[in-house]
DNA sequence: ATGTTAATGCGACTGAGTTGCAAAAATAGA
DNA sequence: TCTATTTTTGCAACTCAGTCGCATTAACAT
């Protein structure tokens, strides 16, 4: 890995990105986290993790900020993650969907790249 | 209209919104009245515009809030703006496209609406 | 073992958005 | 037009996510 030093704090949040099928919020992480780390440093392991292309940011329904373990269509640092996120309007609960989305063409527009959040009911909260 | 009174910032606000082509963010809209109006009357009054189906409310790039009028595909209060929206990355501009994108189908989701945030270069920033 | 450099904790701060309450303004009715 | 009712506003205080500077601590290389 290199760059990064594996501290108690970045070998923890690994564990549970390695973990965890869903994304996980920062306001989650932090609460998680009380007593054990502070809230800054789960900020800036997060940014670490970001910029070694571990995982990807996104905002939320709430604007809230959540992060997910990379797939390998947004390997190495440079995240083509234009997959769509899910979240769940009944628990709350966000997933990376693994579909692909097609862009729509503007001619005046030039269009780099999109944050797609669909929202609705999950798998556990349909049954 | 009748629920909303006209007050003279409602009508100022309704007179921006009907004027602007653009989406406006409420962060703007605070600095733009500041003096005229109080922060918490422009929160309110465009929590009230929405409640009336006259602007749709959504979140740009950063997490912050953002209003833009509504089109015809998002009258009468409860809102189907499937449409995405656009921020630009250079000016930090927001649209409302009219175009429509297809969500996907997946079996063990029910989706039922849609963020959708395309970023690039608007045509002002492109020429 | 030790020196260097990165990571952490802490506290203070920023900035968006919310809330309770009293004062002011808008409407309806006489 | 005057008055009573109800909505809206302003203010100030608050919440909460996220950031920052700085001194201390922990990880790694040699």
């Amino acid at each position: 890995m290199g760059i990064i030093r594996k501290t108690k704090s970045v070998e923890a949040l690994l564990a549970l990105f390695e973990q965890s099928k869903s994304a996980i919020s920062v306001v989650d992480l932090v609460e998680r986290f009380k007593g054990k780390a502070n809230k800054s440093t789960i900020y800036r392991i997060l940014e670490r993790f970001e910029n070694e292309g571990l995982v990807h940011a996104f905002k939320g329904q709430d604007g809230l900020t959540w992060y997910a373990k990379c797939f390998s269509d947004c390997a190495g640092g440079h995240h083509n993650d234009f997959h769509p996120h899910f979240q769940c309007q009944e628990c709350g609960k966000v997933e990376c969907l693994s579909v692909s989305i097609s862009l729509p063409e503007i001619s005046t527009h030039k269009i780099e790249s999109a944050a797609v959040l669909l929202k609705g009911q999950c798998a556990d909260c349909r049954s």
